[in-house]
DNA sequence: CACGTCACCTGCGTGC
DNA sequence: TGCACGCAGGTGACGT
């Protein structure tokens, strides 16, 4: 589910104070609940709760789709998937008892009467506790935001690929956080058909995709993200979408009818002017 | 290496 | 109303 932007910020948001002037940076992890063991990728449900409790939150931040937890001895992180959220509850031990909701997977008791809470309805989501992050963060590809990339190394990067250029943009490997919603604006934004084969991108391309992925996540973090389905967290950039969902409307720019397609099992949208295929003669 | 398929899960909208 | 079906912001393991 959230991408990029609605990571980045629900990790704003929990290192904010929030209305009550709480944040949950410096707070102690006093116990957890965990409600469903599968969420806990490493290590064991048991001995993650041994290492976990008793240590303090240092700082929150994001890598790609992963929210990053900096604890005193290890590293939290969390993937939200497809259907995950992050709350905080307030209210002593009573929290436990009546506060949790349905889908809520696992709760962390901080100090203070505070809870985190990780909710998570389709059981997608994973948390890890490592004393290197670098463990599973390591292979990630880089942030499409951070300054050591730039147009000339974006370029090198497509050139090594022959690949499809929507699943290679989503491929956390190659880049870190776009998803399916955010590709399919940035895609239409530089005017390029997911189906291109990367290789086949000239440097002008290269770097009018680059500017398109950057704008397109800029204004999803300045929208607070998207909220769609039954899934809300305040963000309105859903409201703003130029193709993801408007199969069967007009291009906000030409006109045309938007159309939707399946690109790597992904449901994925277009407008078939504005991103037309190059013929095979051209 | 690149691509397709399936698995992991639950909930919602649609059409019969 | 009930029910089957397709769809959903993600990712990794396989097979070809």
């Amino acid at each position: 589910m959230p991408e990029l932007p609605e990571v980045e910020t629900i990790a704003r948001a929990l290192r904010q104070e929030n209305r009550r002037g709480f944040s949950i940076t410096g707070s102690e992890i006093e116990d957890v609940s965990i409600l469903w063991e599968r969420s806990i990728a490493i290590p064991s449900a048991v001995e993650f709760k041994q290492r976990v409790c008793g240590q303090h939150i240092r700082e929150v931040g994001r890598r790609g789709k992963y929210i990053v937890v900096t604890l005193t001895q290890d590293t939290l992180l969390i993937h939200l998937r497809m259907s995950g959220d992050l709350r905080i509850e307030q209210g002593g031990a009573d929290v436990l008892k009546n506060g949790l909701h349905k889908h809520d997977r696992v709760a962390f008791t901080l100090s203070g009467g505070n809870y985190l809470i990780f909710e998570d309805a389709r059981k997608f989501g994973r948390l890890w506790l490592l004393a290197d992050p670098q463990e599973e963060l390591g292979t990630l590809g880089p942030e499409p935001l951070g300054e050591e990339l730039d147009a000339l190394r974006f370029y090198a990067m497509l050139q090594g690929k022959k690949r499809q250029l929507k699943p290679l943009l989503m491929d956390q490997h190659f880049l870190a956080g776009m998803g399916n919603i955010y590709t399919d604006e940035a895609l239409f934004k530089a005017r390029l058909h997911p189906l291109l084969n990367a290789v086949d991108l000239n440097a002008e391309q290269t770097a009018s995709l680059l500017r398109a992925i950057r704008e397109t996540l800029q204004e999803g973090i300045a929208r607070n993200g998207s909220s769609i389905d039954w899934v809300y967290r305040g963000g309105d950039f859903q409201n703003h979408f130029a193709v993801y969902g408007r199969t069967g409307e007009a291009c906000p720019v030409c006109g045309a009818t938007i159309e939707r397609l399946v690109v790597g099992q992904r449901g994925t949208h277009i407008c078939p002017q504005c991103q037309a295929l190059p013929s095979r003669d051209e």
